[in-house]
DNA sequence: AAATGTGAAAGTCTTCACAGCA
DNA sequence: TGCTGTGAAGACTTTCACATTT
């Protein structure tokens, strides 16, 4: 039942996996493809199409069950259970990271913080112990640790991914503003809050509602 | 010479930007699209294509000036002047935003932050004065502000992005792990820590791992 | 020789529209 | 009736391969 989906197909799968959790606050039981496109900014034959890349869990003319579509996508994105993670560098962006309570309420568990300054090492961010680098290796073998989140300076990045990919951890989500290579069977994402704020100026640029554009 | 251009096509020029100005700093003059796609996780063919969306800037047989692709890229980009950007919600992802240098290296310049909590308010953080949410629409009108950056709890995103859009930004950065909705003239962009965690995942828990990007 | 720029082909993703079910 | 599930159509994106230029 998994096939290849798309990085957008997974996109809005995890949005929509956000949405059911609000809906389930609010105590709505059942929802259909229209109100999960209109909250998303999808379309309903969007919806219905990437809810069916898994099979059909909807029931035809009342929507779906909110409880079981959320269960179902979590088994899907492999949520139904905790994992463990690691963080490499912990500065500002690093330390904000640590005390973001929605990881842990999430599934995620940060286990361990690596830094080279000596005043952080044997600390505790926010509950977080920080280990020296050299440990690195060590620690992530012994909590078993999956993901490794790299929020060092650039100059630093690659090699904290070329450490946490030689130790073993299975995924990358890298803050560092560079684009890092991993191992083919080390999953990889990168985050960069300037190349967001870029992409967003060449919105406002060309789309730029001022220009006139090429025809249709 | 303006046309709409796809989402990831975007990302990838982003990623082409940052790249030259790396290769800028190495000092190296000439660049090809199998070097830039090398270094970025694309194929050579999508690097010249995705320029050539914009007119032919390479040099046939050489590659392409960096400094001059650079700036062509700046020019699309709309990244040749500076930004006007104010941050709502000076929390810990808030403050280490307001932190994080390269904002204004890139040309964005943070002029505002805004809190509701007394303490901050009337304070600087990292240089950037924080004002009371109040004063919202007032500063983002005198100053001018162009781009909003949420990082506010979710519960009171909407209402940042309905006061950003309402007192006249065009852009907003989402950082609140919730939708958003803004007006169809303001763009959006949002960022979202756990759901990016989720969808790596998706990628660990799915068969078909290989998401490794290529690169510097 | 080396690398761009680009039509055309191949491949992927999204939308449409409706059959089928509760 | 209301809404899902889905083939088929359409739109868009990527890859291929080669003529063209330095």
């Amino acid at each position: 039942m998994r096939q290849k989906i798309s990085e957008s197909a997974v996109r809005r799968l995890s949005v929509y996996l956000r949405l059911l959790r609000t809906l389930e606050q609010e105590g709505e039981e059942l929802v259909s493809s229209r109100e999960l496109a209109r909250r998303s900014g999808a379309t309903s034959a969007q919806v219905r199409k990437d809810f069916s890349l898994f099979g059909s869990f909807g029931k035809r003319g009342q929507g779906y069950d909110v409880r079981e579509l959320t269960v179902r996508l979590e088994e899907i994105f492999g949520l139904r259970r905790r994992w463990s993670v690691c963080l490499v560098g912990v500065g500002k962006i690093g330390a904000a990271l640590l005390g973001y309570g929605d990881l842990s309420e999430r599934g995620f568990d940060v286990v361990a913080g690596f830094d080279v300054s000596e005043e952080k090492i044997g600390s505790r961010v926010h509950g977080v112990p920080v280990f020296a680098l050299e440990e690195l290796e060590r620690i992530v073998r012994t909590r078993q640790v999956e993901i490794g989140i790299i929020a060092t300076p650039p100059e630093a990045a690659q090699e904290a991914a070329d450490r946490l990919s030689a130790a073993g951890v299975s995924g990358v989500l890298n803050f560092a503003p560079v684009e890092v290579t991993v191992p083919r069977d080390v999953a990889l994402r990168t985050m960069d809050v300037v190349l967001e704020l870029e992409a967003l100026c060449y919105l406002l640029t060309s789309d730029g509602r001022s220009e006139s554009k090429a025809s249709a």
